[in-house]
DNA sequence: TACTATACGGAACGTGCGTTCCGCTTGTCA
DNA sequence: TGACAAGCGGAACGCACGTTCCGTATAGTA
């Protein structure tokens, strides 16, 4: 019902997809900030047809958003049937950590609305943090992640530090160093300031 | 040179420090994105009167972080004089967290400009870098923090946790546990990802 | 090939916000 | 107290950007 169109007319299709591929490649590197214009210029269509396809902007970020939210949820339940407690959930939060920093639109996404996304992402968003959920919960029954934190504090705080990392301009192997930290954060430990 | 003025009206004076007053309050709460309006609304002057006494938004914006930068610097050196080693570091970040935590234009400045702030901020931003260097490294050589991070790292580290708990709409406690975690990752143990 | 619903391009509009301008007010000083 | 420079308020301007509108082009069909 999205990408199947019983009565599309074939250029109307082609152009849905290169809006897509442009919004992706955009939004990517320049977060939502980015002009609808810089879009259709990319796309290489005028900005009525961008509003044709997606009535608004948040439309179009949303589409986006959501086949974000949706790789993650794959990386998430493979993660969770591959591998070992332990290890599922610091691989999983690398791997989020990467996809983060290479798409700004995810800070934004996952930034500004904080807890409440739009509407058709919030299903997607609410599965995605039932499965990151699922990881940690194994992780802790494992005994080696910490009781006190939560999967929604877990995300926001590898968000958080891979912000951290691209606001400060450190390269792939800093970034990865501030990760690792957060992870090494969440292990128990004797750590003791309640 | 600043808040001294020589040959200054007496209104003059008043209205600039109601203006910074508003622009403090405003900004602390909404970060830089609110209006000039507002802060002129809230300092009861027009916005001409505004931009009098500082002729760009940015020029009152850094009037303000600036303040925050200066308390900052008083906390880092305050700390390293008063505490051993291992817990003034922790102090500060905790102390630093709440900071942030209450001042949404710090996450503006620190996050917007990165590494590099208006001209005016920078010497007081190196200042702040060298102040926690000297915490960070005085920890390191108790062997209480590990050595591979820089005080840049960690500064972006706390403030991205904190902001990660601010937009997930977290309470204090919360956030407290996000920057507490941070500083258990920091500590020198047996973590071994390369 | 001719016809029409569908789709397109991009000029134009509305809004929000930073900034400027200028006529009026007021503190200051003789 | 009168004169004038310093200061004030807020309407108006310019610009950027989201969104709409409509005349034109074209895919699909008979």
């Amino acid at each position: 019902m999205t990408t199947e169109a019983r009565h599309m007319r074939a250029d109307a299709v082609m152009n849905r997809q290169r809006i897509l591929e442009a919004a992706e490649a955009v939004f990517s590197t320049e977060g939502v900030s980015v002009p609808i214009d810089a879009v259709a210029e990319r796309a290489g269509v005028g900005v009525g047809t961008v509003y044709r396809h997606f009535p608004t902007k948040e439309d179009l970020f949303e589409a986006i958003v959501m086949t974000r939210l949706e790789e993650l949820l794959d990386l998430a339940r493979t993660k969770a049937a591959a591998e070992s407690p332990g290890t599922a959930l610091i691989a999983f939060l690398q791997q989020f950590a990467s996809q983060a920093a290479a798409k700004h639109d995810l800070f934004d996404a996952m930034g500004a609305a904080g807890v409440d996304f739009k509407e058709r992402c919030a299903e997607t968003v609410h599965e995605l943090k039932e499965s990151v959920g699922l990881l940690l919960a194994r992780a802790q029954d494992a005994a080696a992640v910490r009781r006190d934190i939560s999967a929604e504090e877990l995300i926001g705080l590898v968000m958080g530090s891979c912000q951290a990392a691209t606001n400060a301009g450190l390269d792939e192997v800093a970034r990865q160093r501030m990760v690792a930290i957060v992870c090494d954060g969440i292990r128990t430990s004797a750590a003791g300031q309640s």
